[in-house]
DNA sequence: CTATATTTGCAACAATAGTGCAAAAACAAA
DNA sequence: TTTGTTTTTGCACTATTGTTGCAAATATAG
């Protein structure tokens, strides 16, 4: 693995999504970064903190792209089979990550990446 | 609901979608088309076939929309909690109508939609 | 055939993401 | 602390995908 700097951007970066109780989407760290860094290197730091397994990215329902970061996860065992729920009142996309759904496919099927979304009021709004 | 017109863009993006026994993007589509009509018309009949619940619209695991015919859906009554696999060989994206994942949330949440895609290789390229 | 509502093409716009490259910054070794 | 090397950053540009306003064309009901 390449070696990593540690840097203003990263940090804030990892910060933001470390408080975050959602996860946060480019859109969202650049606001909430205000100048910081420039949105390139917002795209950047996220690419390497996914490839270094320390957020994950989640295509929602939308399909806008948020990152959150990896609860169960070790760097070398990736697990993200648990649902995300996306909230079209508040907009919150939240990692359930004690749920994860079942599903059965024929044995010829080999499954590399799950994405499990659904969208709804969460608890918040209803 | 509003009244639709029989046009050939309309008919012919159908039929694609018919004959079809993957899911197509808008690209996928277009390049199939070869000219027949304008890219921003594709974008229309399809928006107008989803809204009119005869196709469906996924949103993949890498963030590339596609369309489907809806097999088991009826004009009152959508259904669309079946699996969709995404092969990163051939980039195919089947619906799996006949797969729905099952998960148990909280009952505070209120569920309206989901996306269960799955990636990995299909059982024409394994 | 005519009247009307829908559909289309075009050109322009908008949002989001990716690239090449030179400058800046981080870090390790001296 | 200084130096040398590699990583990271900012900038300007490009790419991709989807949207909009509007006038012209087309489908369909009567
Ligand atoms: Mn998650
Ligand atoms: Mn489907
Ligand atoms: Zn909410
Ligand atoms: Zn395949």
């Amino acid at each position: 693995m390449k070696h990593r700097r540690n840097t203003t951007a990263t940090a804030e970066i990892l910060n933001l999504l470390s408080q975050s109780k959602t996860a946060l989407s480019h859109a969202n760290i650049q606001q909430s970064l205000d100048g910081l860094c420039n949105r390139v290197t917002i795209y950047r730091v996220l690419d390497r903190l996914t490839e270094d397994g320390v957020v994950h990215k989640i295509v929602n329902i939308d399909g806008v792209v948020v990152y959150a970061i990896c609860h169960t996860c070790t760097s070398k065992e990736h697990h993200h089979n648990h649902l995300h729920f996306s909230c079209e009142k508040c907009h919150a996309v939240t990692c359930l990550d004690n749920i994860e759904p079942s599903f059965k496919l024929p044995k010829k099927y080999k499954v590399n990446h799950v994405n499990f979304t659904v969208s709804g009021i969460c608890p918040l709004c209803c």
